[in-house]
Parts: C-alpha cells; sequence; structure tokens
RNA sequence: GGAGGAGUGGCCGAGAGGACUAAGGCGGCGGUCUUGAAAACCGCUUCUCGUUCUGCGAGACGUGGGUUCGAAUCCUACCUCCUCCGCCA
C-alpha cells in the first residue's frame, strides 16, 4: 500500500507514474475523500479539545462541592456531537481505505513502460539450448518412462493438478530442495525459517493478496486461515508490527515451503503435467533492507536465484518486467526464465521482486535509522530460488537421453547417493 | 474441548472513574569525570494522526462496541498468551 502522505504531497507525479502500469488509474476519488475526511478529523479534534477543558473544569467544581450541572448538559451536546462527526470519519476512513487497497505499487523509473510480457527487456542469457541427435521426449513422457510422477493417482487423491513424486522422483525433488537450501544458508548468509502453510487474513493482506486476490487462494472452511500462495507471505508478516534497528539490516531469510494455488481460469494443453499446478515446491528468498540499499540488494538477489541455474546447467535467460506485466506490491521484478526443449519455450522459475515500502506500510514495519532520526518504513524484496516443480521438467527435458534414461547433475549426485542417471523402469 | 489467570511505550513493570503530563526501572542517546574505557553522577528518550509546524491540538494501555460531562480504570463481545485437565503426532 502506499503511503497516503505520499500520495497527497505529490498527486500528479504519482498518478501518473501508476497510469504506467494501467492507464484507467485516476487519484481523484481518493483525494476527495481524503480532503473530506482531514475536514471532519479537524472539526472533531476542535470539539474534543473544548470537552477536555470544560471535563477538567466539572472535576474542579465537584470537587469544591459547586454546581456543574450546565456545563454537564452542555458537554452531552457536545458528546453527540462527537460522536456523529467520528462515525462519519470512520465511514471515510474505510472508503480510504479501500480505494488505496486497489493501487498497486509505484513502478521503479527503471522499469520499461509496457501491458505485455512482449514488452519485457533482456538482461542477460547463460547457455545454450540442448541440441538433440534424437527426437527428444516431453516431461510427461519420460516421467511415465520412469515411473516418477502419478498424476492419476493425484486427481484421484485431491483433484486434477495435484501431482504425486514417486520414488527417484520425489528423490531428484528432495535433492533439488536440499541442494537450494544449503547453498543459501551455508554459502549465501540467508537464515532458513520453516513457516506456516496457514496464515490469517491479516497476513495475506501485508503481502498484498488480500483484498484483490482472494479468488487465487485456498481458504479453509471453519477457520479464518488460508493456504499460503508462496511463502513470501508468512515471511513479509514475519517482522509484521516490530521497530527493528538498522545495524541489523539488511536481514536475510530462506524458506521452503509448498505452496497452493487455485489457479481459476484455463491454460492451454501445453501447461498440461507439472508446468502449472495447484500444490508445488519453492524455496524462497527474502530480504527486509533501508532504502538506500534495496535496489543493489535486489540485484544480488536475483544473481543468487541464477547461479543456482547456472550450477544445474540449465539454460536461461533473465528479464526486466514491463510496468504492467508485475505484481500489485511490486515496483520492480525480474524473472530468471529457464529452457523447456519440449516446449520449446522459456518458463519462469525465480521472480524477484523489490516491493520497496509497499509491504511495509500495511504490515508497518518499520526501522530506527542509526543516526537517531525518525522511524522510516523498511524496503522488502523476495525472490524464488527455486520453484523446484518447474525445474525438475526443465531437469529432465534437457538431461534426458535417448533411451529415456535422465543424468543427474553433477551437483546433485551427493544428495542422491551419488547416482549419476536414472533408468527407466524395465 | 473444559477450568482458571493475564495482555500497558523498544523491553520489564506500576496505575483499579477526575493531580490537564502512563510512576519507576532496563536499554538507547548526550554530558560530567578519565590518557582511554568501565563505574558513578546529571540530563534527554513511547507511538500515531491533524495542523497555520522551533509551536499547537487530538488519539492510542490486546481489538471492536457501550456506559459517563470525563475511561488504562466500569460493562460487553471477540482475539492472543500462560497454567492445569482432556484428546493427540
Amino acid at each position: 500500500m502506499l503511503d497516503i502522505r505520499f500520495v497527497r504531497s505529490q498527486p500528479e507525479e504519482i498518478e501518473q507514474k501508476l497510469q504506467r502500469r494501467d492507464p484507467s488509474i485516476s487519484l481523484r476519488p481518493l483525494l476527495d475523500l481524503d480532503a473530506r475526511w482531514r475536514e471532519l478529523i479537524f472539526q472533531s479534534e476542535e470539539l474534543k479539545k473544548k470537552r477536555n477543558e470544560v471535563s477538567e473544569l466539572i472535576g474542579r467544581l465537584k470537587k469544591e462541592k459547586k454546581d456543574a450541572s450546565q456545563h454537564i448538559a452542555e458537554m452531552k451536546k457536545v458528546s453527540d456531537e462527537i460522536k456523529r462527526l467520528d462515525g462519519e470519519v470512520k465511514q471515510l476512513d474505510e472508503a480510504i481505505h479501500r480505494e488505496m487497497c486497489e493501487l498497486p505499487n509505484i513502478p521503479d523509473d527503471s522499469v520499461p513502460v509496457g501491458q505485455t510480457k512482449e514488452d519485457a527487456v533482456l538482461l542477460r542469457e547463460w547457455g545454450e539450448k540442448r541440441q538433440f541427435p534424437f527426437q527428444p521426449r516431453n516431461h510427461l513422457e519420460l516421467a511415465g518412462l520412469t515411473g516418477m510422477l502419478d498424476f492419476a493417482r493425484g486427481a484421484k487423491l485431491a483433484e486434477s493438478q495435484f501431482p504425486i513424486y514417486v520414488g527417484m522422483g520425489a528423490l531428484l525433488e528432495w535433492a533439488l530442495l536440499s541442494f537450494m537450501v544449503d547453498v543459501h544458508t551455508r554459502e549465501n548468509g540467508y537464515t532458513l525459517i520453516l513457516p506456516p502453510y496457514l496464515v490469517n487474513p491479516q497476513s495475506m493482506f501485508t503481502s498484498g493478496n488480500l483484498p484483490k486476490f482472494e479468488g487465487d487462494l485456498y481458504k479453509l472452511r471453519e477457520n479464518d486461515l488460508y493456504l499460503i500462495p508462496t511463502s513470501e507471505v508468512p515471511l513479509t508478516s514475519f517482522h509484521r508490527d516490530e521497530i527493528l534497528d538498522e545495524e541489523n539490516l539488511p536481514l536475510k531469510y530462506a524458506s521452503y515451503t509448498a505452496c497452493f494455488r487455485r489457479e481459476a481460469g484455463t491454460y492451454g494443453a501445453e501447461e498440461r503435467g507439472l508446468i502449472r499446478v495447484h500444490q508445488f515446491n519453492k524455496v524462497e528468498m527474502y530480504k527486509v533492507t533501508t532504502p538506500e540499499t534495496s535496489e543493489e540488494e535486489l540485484a544480488s538477489l536475483v544473481r543468487d536465484a541464477e547461479k543456482l541455474v547456472e550450477r544445474l546447467g540449465l539454460h536461461y535467460r533473465t528479464r526486466l518486467l514491463p510496468t504492467g506485466d508485475m505484481a500489485l506490491q511490486s515496483a520492480k521484478t525480474f524473472d530468471v526464465e529457464v529452457w523447456l526443449p519440449a516446449q520449446k519455450a522459456y518458463y519462469e522459475v525465480s521472480s524477484c521482486s523489490n516491493c520497496k515500502s509497499f509491504q511495509a506500510v500495511r504490515g508497518n514495519i518499520r526501522y530506527r535509522p542509526k543516526d537517531g532520526g525518525k522511524n522510516r518504513y523498511v524496503h522488502t524484496l523476495n525472490g524464488s530460488g527455486l520453484a523446484t516443480s518447474r525445474l525438475l521438467v526443465a531437469l529432465l527435458e534437457t538431461y534426458q537421453q535417448s533411451d529415456g534414461s535422465i543424468v543427474v547433475p553433477e551437483e546433485l549426485r551427493r544428495y542422491l547417493w551419488g547416482i549419476e542417471a536414472i533408468k527407466p523402469k524395465s
């Protein structure tokens, strides 16, 4: 959420920047509500001042056993008027809050203006598309040969798009997760967090998922709890309503969780299998920084994601997303996209965003500056590191051999008892 | 699920209708002393909002309602935590 005082201070400039994301955005209704709100709050506070003064007088009179009934009658009227004004103020509060919830983050000036994925700007490319001397299979065929994934039973147990990892498939997934957690914690200095998978509405609000995207979330029937679509959600609320010390920033967290997405809407046949599912695994990176350092911390976050893909020997490219393609809470987002040989397309395995103070305002997350100035909002950053389910597709398709076996990348072998290749079932 | 107890500033903690100021401590900041530091001593230090901004005002004591001229304090609903019992990996 934006800071209303900031919006008030330079409305034209902010409106213009928001329109880079969505030309239909107008701040007019919000500004009108805010002007009315300030007018009423001023009136109410003037009356409260009067009430405080006279109430004190009444206390003194009573102590001296003098008559105060006229003052009490007068103050009763004042109190009623205050009640009326405050009721109206509360309604305006709620209306302003609703307007504010609809507004996305202000895009960073370095973000290209555009509404579709086509407007993304290529930042980096690594490795090459693998060429096959045979007809390559897609990951579904490969999973069938090796018995790694069971989609039919997943649909039986839950519903379609809930894959089950079996045998070597489960072990390979597990190896990927272990590898990534190791790198983040031992080499990159992230603190590992294993958070709840269920969170309350306040947590969903803080990250930006509520109120606008409730339809994307799984919600429990009996408790006021939601299943997390990403561990960005619990990590964002980890320091909610806290005041941090600048000396401790930046904070760097990594977490592993399953992620749950209703993904309402239909996708084409090319997104069958593991590419878009209701439950998938993800290791997440998360940073809490000062405003001065968030830009460079984003750059290193992207590198942390990219290096994982490199060590797995997978071809990828990294793109800077355009204004219209970013999540509500993000001011700047880089996507790391891995090459899927069978789909002949790049697919996102990591999305790294600088949310600046958008989530910090919602969650009231601040820090005490070293120099003793006023408390300020932190900046929050998140990035997948990485989404394994989709990464597994890239691994299978890239490392397949003509007989359907899968070569295990060097980095993963120590997590798989030294196995060099996964063979098809005989 | 049952029965009790408790939620107060960055942290601990007092306050139980009116002293216009939420005591006191810890921590933090500044100073005195010191070669330097520690200790000791002396100050300063909750947050949010509005504003015509060196100032003024309003609000906040888990959250929302209510009673009252006036609520941290009384009533009410809810939330969270702790202790014990029950169930359970």
